[in-house]
RNA sequence: GCCUUGGUGGCGGAAUUGGUAGACGCGCUGGAUUCAAAAUCCAGUUCUUUCGGGAGUGUGGGUUCGAUUCCCACCCAAGGUACCA
């Protein structure tokens, strides 16, 4: 009776599909659990042993809950738009929708290889237009709102339309575009319907609006910040440009201060929580004006614009935001960022042509350019002058393109004694730097150190702290009304159009340049076929090659473009769909890739729901996430976006909690072991030397071995043989082949191999897993040669989840070995003529021992389960079953609970061994063994006996002796006497139970 | 630069409130079994040693009877972020 593992893993798996083990309820008498893994996009590459990682360790939590009686909700799906599909349709002609299913089949057949306990019912694809239609929906449930500050909670607009209609906007404390104009509630009503849309779209969480944007030419669209990696795109390592588009822009910015303050609330890594922080970047300051003065030049180039201006005499006013108001009199000159739309109005004409050259050159620059070049100082004065609001000198204005113009408001007062690059500009061009810091020397660098400030030559703020000189600077700006006590964030709103095929449709058509949303009942829009996945020649997205897409607003459909040309001929500014046939353009934008992800975790509760994105019943069942899994690079993205869609929905009393995810676990990456690693000797230094072409050069191997090229021996390759067959089998103890190396790399013909030990060493280098650096290693051949058991149990023993860890197939004999031993205890079992078939087998009592290494591996394994820590408790399986091996164990009672503990870890050899022990339900819903402290109780202790903390000897005592009983025994006894030596210790500490400590 | 996480044998890693450092597994060494191999089993495996012992958890200090664990300073690695005013 062997263990054959393929037999069992297929049996098993199809018996679960059989009978929907897995299939969740939503409701029930037991508790709730909600594990999710984040889903995955389908590549055509398949899974690696990389990503089942995090399912791996969902699923035996989410197995574990079952045992310990909870109603466990475990779905799976794919986030399924996305580049790649469109990338190969582009290429190919195929349609993304067939290349995405054949990927997904793929990903199913290796999913479920594994045996993951999934709910397959709940499955949702992001791609599929019955999932997408919600995508949309909660689109258009952003667009039918505003953000009220004053409450701090979304809205609906009807209720901002209301509050028009009686008071204007003047009261209104909304989050909203900057150009709002101020009317009241009889200009309101006097505003033409198009006039009142366009002011309405001015506060909507998402709206239209001209906003510089990341263009990508090579791939046609525009790339959100976090797709972009050093300037370059993420996919595909493509240059990208600052471009003006008008662009679909979520508010996330109303719920900067919810996202940071939640934060608390929830239990998430650090370090995810830190890069969210970081990434909404809140600083308290101040907001400041200064007066730009009339000199000369200014006032004749304004002078001009006064024809046209409607306040002459009012002077320019730059708006600055400091974090150190409280430096104020330190203010020694402006700096406007180059692309400042004052720049042009305030510069001189002495500086004219000086500024001129200044602000084309900086254009020209790409990002990547003033990224790489931040140490060189450049800048050039405009020739005017602000007004210091206090002290009314006058602060001369320069450009500078170390301010950004899309950080604050682009312009900075330069405080050169208070921080290092206003100092270092200011030393670059001679500008004088004020002294406002009492007792500090400022000759050599800016002093920043806010709490050993202590200001000076400040007028009314001299003496104070920096906590004191800032409260009151605010306090005085606000009283001149020069400023306001302000709090900046780093975080944008984020644009939501991108300029691709494969994505969700915006729900949205135009009628005389203003959007409008098709309703629910009419939704999805689903995506129009396109003779080609590239952009038009006109430069429009991949829809406009579409030739059905125009909405007609009588029939509630699409209809093909060629209604649509008639109707724009007589298309007026008035809204009355009757007057022009109803027909009207689609949106050619399609959603980002973020959109489809930010409410799964959701739809999951209630996926096949038609008439609502979700029950209230559902989501008042389940409500939130207990437990979400995957990985750490969605921090800034996926993350931030899902909880910004989440604390929305709950604000409309659509979501019922303001979180959708109460725990979250990163799980590391597994990386492959892709190069090696030679060392060299040039210009006399030892350099480490890294190449990832280990496969290359083994081919090469190969082929000049057997092809007779070169007089290479072929016992010397021994390890790139090995290397040949599998990266991972290579020890660092290997030998290189150093001849053999030269002849295939010529340009280190010359160079000095240092020998270590007398052998060339070969080592190896860590690497993400990628079809380029021939690393990835597929479960596929694993499963084949050890089955899915040893697989899952393998991941997990490879180390804490949350660590990055290196792959090498290598150690999986041992897991794998574990299972037989495993399965060598119910051997006895299996035999239908034995006296022990199933259950019947041995009634005799199990001894204390079976009893203590049970109730020893149960406590371990529920608390490294409850703590995740499940590389742990595979080596305490291994430690039982090691244990019962030697204690030759074959009571059913014992082993019995055994595969229950196993079974989350390794579930299809249990169910197995379950049904041997003469189960005929699965173990799926067994009861977790119940923990008891009685068999764990020891009458003796072995008692570590050290002398200066140093462990000596150890002596077995009893645990009911008292501390001087211990103590008298110890010192009596021989080896203490050896190691004393005749000397008289200085103390001795007793703690019973634990430790004997002699000081000498 | 800043933030975060980490640094323990040849390797992956364990040590949960400060109390026997190196569990468990891989690899390696020796042995059993076998015609032989695979598989399996047994023993050993931190380093060093004059076989008494000595040293040892990135480095240097500190607290403590006792530190991988707590404190201070530094070094290194990985991830995030950056002229952020």
């Amino acid at each position: 009776m062997n263990y054959n593992f393929q037999e069992i893993e297929a049996k098993w798996q199809a018996y679960w599909s059989k009978n929907q083990t897995f299939q969740a309820h939503n409701n029930s008498e037991k508790p709730k659990y909600y594990v999710l893994s984040m889903f995955p996009y389908p590549s055509g590459a398949g899974l690696h042993v990389g990503h089942p990682l995090g399912y791996i360790a969902g699923d035996i939590y989410a197995r574990y809950k079952r045992h310990k009686g909870f109603n466990v909700l475990h779905p799976m799906g794919y986030d399924s738009f996305g580049l790649p599909a469109e990338q190969y349709a582009i290429q190919t002609g195929q349609h993304p929708a067939i290349t995405t299913e054949t990927n997904i089949n793929r990903y199913r057949e290796q999913l479920d290889q594994l045996g993951f306990s999934f709910d397959w019912s709940r499955e949702v694809r992001t791609s599929d237009p019955e999932y997408y239609k919600w995508t949309q929906w909660v689109f258009i449930q952003l667009f039918n709102a505003w953000y009220d500050q004053a409450d701090d909670k979304a809205k609906s607009i009807d209720t901002l339309i209301r509050l028009f209609e009686k008071e204007g906007n003047a009261k209104i404390d909304a989050a909203c575009d900057e150009d709002v104009p101020t009317f009241d509630a009889s200009q309101w009503v006097n505003f033409s319907k198009k006039e009142q849309q366009e002011i309405l779209l001015k506060y909507r969480l998402t709206y239209l609006a001209d906003t510089e944007v990341n263009w990508c030419p090579a791939l046609g669209t525009v790339l959100a910040n976090d797709e972009i990696v050093n300037g370059v795109s993420e996919r595909g390592g493509h240059p990208v440009i600052r471009k003006k588009m008008t662009q679909w822009s979520m508010r996330i910015t109303a719920y900067a201060q919810r996202l940071l303050d939640d934060l608390d609330t929830v239990d998430w890594p650090q370090p995810l929580k830190d890069s969210q922080t970081n990434w909404i970047g809140r600083s308290e300051g101040a907001s400041v004006t200064f007066n730009v003065l009339d000199g000369s030049d200014a006032e004749r180039s304004r002078s001009a614009e006064a024809e046209i201006s409607t306040k002459p005499n009012q002077p320019y006013q730059i708006e600055v935001f400091t974090t150190r108001p409280d430096t104020i009199f330190g203010v020694s000159f402006m700096t406007l960022a180059p692309e400042h739309e004052l720049v042009a109005k305030i510069t001189t004409s002495e500086q004219q042509a000086e500024v001129t050259a200044y602000v084309e050159a900086t254009a020209k620059r790409s990002e990547r350019d003033r990224m790489a070049d931040v140490k060189t100082i450049s800048g050039v004065f405009t020739g005017a002058y602000a007004e210091h609001p206090f002290t009314k000198e006058p602060v001369p204005i320069w450009i500078g393109d170390y301010v950004l113009a899309s950080y604050g408001t682009g312009a900075v007062m330069a405080v050169p004694c208070g921080d290092q690059r206003d100092f270092d500009f200011a030393k670059h061009y001679g500008i004088f730097i004020p002294n406002i810091f009492e007792g500090i020397d400022i000759s050599k660098e800016a002093f920043a150190d806010k709490a050993k400030t202590v200001i000076g030559n400040s007028d009314f703020l001299n003496g104070l702290s920096y906590k004191e000189a800032t409260s009151k600077a605010i306090a005085e700006l606000e009283r001149i009304g020069h400023g306001k006590g302000k709090i900046n964030y780093r975080l944008r709103d984020a644009v939501f159009s991108r300029q691709r095929y494969w994505g969700e449709p915006f729900p949205v058509y135009y009628v005389d340049g203003m959007p409008q949303m098709i309703a629910l009942e009419h939704l999805p829009l689903t995506l129009p076929e396109v003779e080609k996945y590239l952009p038009t020649e006109t430069g429009e997205p991949p829809l406009g090659n579409a030739t059905d897409w125009a909405w007609d607003t009588k029939n509630h459909k699409v209809v093909s473009n060629k209604m649509l040309n008639q109707v724009q001929h007589d298309s007026h500014s008035e809204l009355d769909s009757e007057s022009h046939g109803g027909v009207y353009p689609l949106e050619l934008n399609t959603m980002p890739g973020w959109a489809g992800s930010s409410q799964y975790f959701n739809r999951y509760m209630d996926p096949g729901n038609t008439q609502a994105i979700y029950s209230e019943d559902a989501i008042g069942y389940w409500k939130d996430v207990d437990l979400y899994i995957g990985g750490s690079e969605h921090a800034t993205g996926h993350l931030l976006y899902s909880r910004f869609w989440q604390k929305f929905l709950f604000d409309m009393g659509i979501a019922p909690t303001p979180e959708f995810a109460k725990k979250l676990i990163n799980q590391g990456m597994i990386t492959g072991t892709s190069a090696f690693v030679y060392r060299t000797t040039v210009n006399n230094k030892v350099t480490f030397v890294s190449k990832s072409r280990i496969k290359e050069f083994a081919d090469y191997l190969v082929e000049t071995t057997n092809g007779k090229e070169s007089d290479l021996r072929p016992e010397k390759y021994s390890a790139l043989q090995k290397i040949h067959a599998d990266v991972s089998l290579v020890n660092a103890s290997d030998e290189l082949d150093v001849e053999a190396f030269k002849i295939w790399q010529p340009d280190y013909k010359d160079a000095e191999f240092i020998l270590e030990d007398g052998k060339y060493i070969v080592g190896r280098e860590v690497e993400k897993m990628s079809k380029s650096k021939y690393n990835v290693v597929n479960p596929d051949a694993i499963c084949e040669e050890y089955g899915a058991d040893s697989l899952r149990l393998y991941e997990m023993f490879l180390g804490p989840l949350e660590q990055s860890k290196p792959w090498n197939t290598a150690g999986i004999t041992g897991v794998h070995s574990f299972l037989k031993k495993l399965w060598k205890l119910y051997v006895p079992f299996m035999d239908p003529d034995s006296e022990k078939g199933a259950l019947t087998g041995n009634e005799a009592n199990p001894t204390p021992e079976n009893l203590k290494t049970l109730h020893k591996t149960i406590k371990k394994v529920e608390e490294d389960i409850e703590n995740f820590s499940f590389n742990t408790s595979v080596s305490t399986f291994m430690i039982c079953v090691n244990e019962l091996t030697a204690q030759k164990c074959d009571h059913p009672a014992i082993l019995k609970e055994l595969l229950i503990l196993v079974s989350p870890y390794a579930p299809h050899i249990a169910e197995e061994l379950w049904q041997v022990l003469g189960h005929t339900e699965s173990i799926a819903e067994a009861t977790f063994p119940k923990f008891e402290e009685k068999y764990l109780v020891e009458s003796t202790k072995e008692y570590p006996i050290s002398f200066n903390g140093k462990l000596r000897f150890k002596l077995e005592l009893p645990l009911d002796m008292s501390k001087d009983e211990i103590e008298a025994t110890v010192m009596a006894h021989e080896k203490t006497q050896a190691q004393l030596q005749g000397r008289q210790p200085k103390k001795v500490i007793v703690v019973p139970g634990k430790i004997v400590n002699i000081v000498g």
